[in-house]
DNA sequence: TAAAATGTTTAGATTTGTCTAACTTTTATT
DNA sequence: AATAAAAGTTAGACAAATCTAAACATTTTA
């Protein structure tokens, strides 16, 4: 199956909607590709053509298991790059992803077994994200929720939802980063903010929206 | 100024025709970039409206000193892409070219300036081709010519100009790669074949047409 | 449950890059 | 110089990806 750049782009924001479960929107598509929701309409009419969707008027989107794996196959080589950018080439994890966007689409078999064996066959990517296997199988992840889910006190970063560089950019400033251990000293019920406090240093306070994009497990 | 991908191809290929002297012609431009004429005259019309090339009606194609600033920084990235690919991920060089026609056109400043210090800021690709600063400069050049125009006997091979599956297999197998020291051994009038030896194996006849491709020094 | 609001699709355009077929210009040959 | 051949251009078409504006469908809300 040959796709095109636009189409890899849809598959991928498709998965991604999938996974945080329920129905995918062509309006909630658009927002996530930045586009509109026409075009999406005539996207997805070419990709229920190539049977990687299941779509009817106004029913909704989903992959089928050829588009879901097609999917795993973008993402691998995503994050691949992302581990080369950041491991081999010293970029910062908020600098990786649009990168990495561009060359996710390099098709190759044989490059990406390279460049995955280059890296020591990597398992997370920088943002805590499990790498698909050659054959697009993901491995057991970790059992992890979001911050603003957590109800034990001590716990470590494992991951994080939004790969914006407004986010990553400020959990730099505060310190946190993969691994980073935190206690949470309180929780504040009028605006859900969290109050952690990393090793010694002073505490400070983070609000629900930054929480809900912080995955921790539990120490 | 921002180009598409088809656009950088072009400039590549204008740059490429051109360093071998004489005009760009229309056809000569759509043979090598495996297109048809008329997509070249579309495409020269955009190109001179971007003020990339020189262009009139019949007149052939030439770039302007813009134009040749971006095929050398296009050129820059493919050449540091081959040698990532050969450096590190082990690939030879018949396969890179194609690779590197495809990561090319990832533009980032700051991706290539890493990728170049990553790899020890390389001056030539694994075809023995320089590669251009940040700056787009092209450093001094060894003096080379191509082993059917050379007139002495002991020789190194510097380059090849043919990027061509077919041609560096050839070479391949019969053991020639930058760096090899020949000796020519006889030239035929007949069809300007040579005959050659590397080392203590046995001599071999190479054709006119792989000779021409082979750029040598004298030793 | 009818009206309003929201979400989705269609129709028709636009941009980019390509093609074939017909035409024009330049160059080579008699 | 006239003609033939080769090279180059134009006209018109198409596919991919996008858009805006208008129409249509579904969901919400009063
Ligand atoms: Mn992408
Ligand atoms: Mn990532
Ligand atoms: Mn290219
Ligand atoms: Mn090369």
């Amino acid at each position: 199956m040959n796709l095109t750049v636009a189409e890899e782009n849809y598959i991928k924001s498709i998965y991604k909607l999938e996974e945080g479960a329920e129905a995918v929107t062509t309006t909630g598509l658009a927002y996530e590709l930045d586009t509109k929701p026409a075009s999406v309409t005539d996207m997805a009419k070419k990709l229920k053509e190539k049977k990687l969707i299941d779509y009817e008027k106004y029913q909704g989107i989903n992959l089928t298991a050829e588009g879901k794996k097609a999917a795993l196959h973008i993402i691998r080589r995503h994050r691949l790059w992302e581990c080369f950018l950041v491991d081999k080439l010293a970029f910062s994890w908020e600098e990786v992803h649009e990168l990495a966007e561009e060359l996710e689409h390099v098709r190759s078999e044989k490059l990406i077994i390279r460049l995955s064996d280059f890296l020591g066959n990597p398992t997370i990517d920088p943002h805590g994200d499990p790498i698909p296997d050659a054959q697009g199988k993901l491995g057991k992840q970790r059992a992890q929720i979001s911050l603003d889910q957590a109800r034990t006190k001590r716990l470590e970063v494992t991951a994080v939802s939004d790969k914006s560089a407004a986010l990553l950019e400020f959990l730099n400033a505060k310190g946190i980063r993969l691994g980073t251990q935190l206690e949470v000293i309180e929780r504040y019920e009028f605006d859900n903010s969290i109050e952690i406090k990393i090793r010694n240093q002073p505490a400070f306070t983070i609000s629900e929206q930054v929480s809900k994009n912080i995955m921790v497990r539990p120490l």
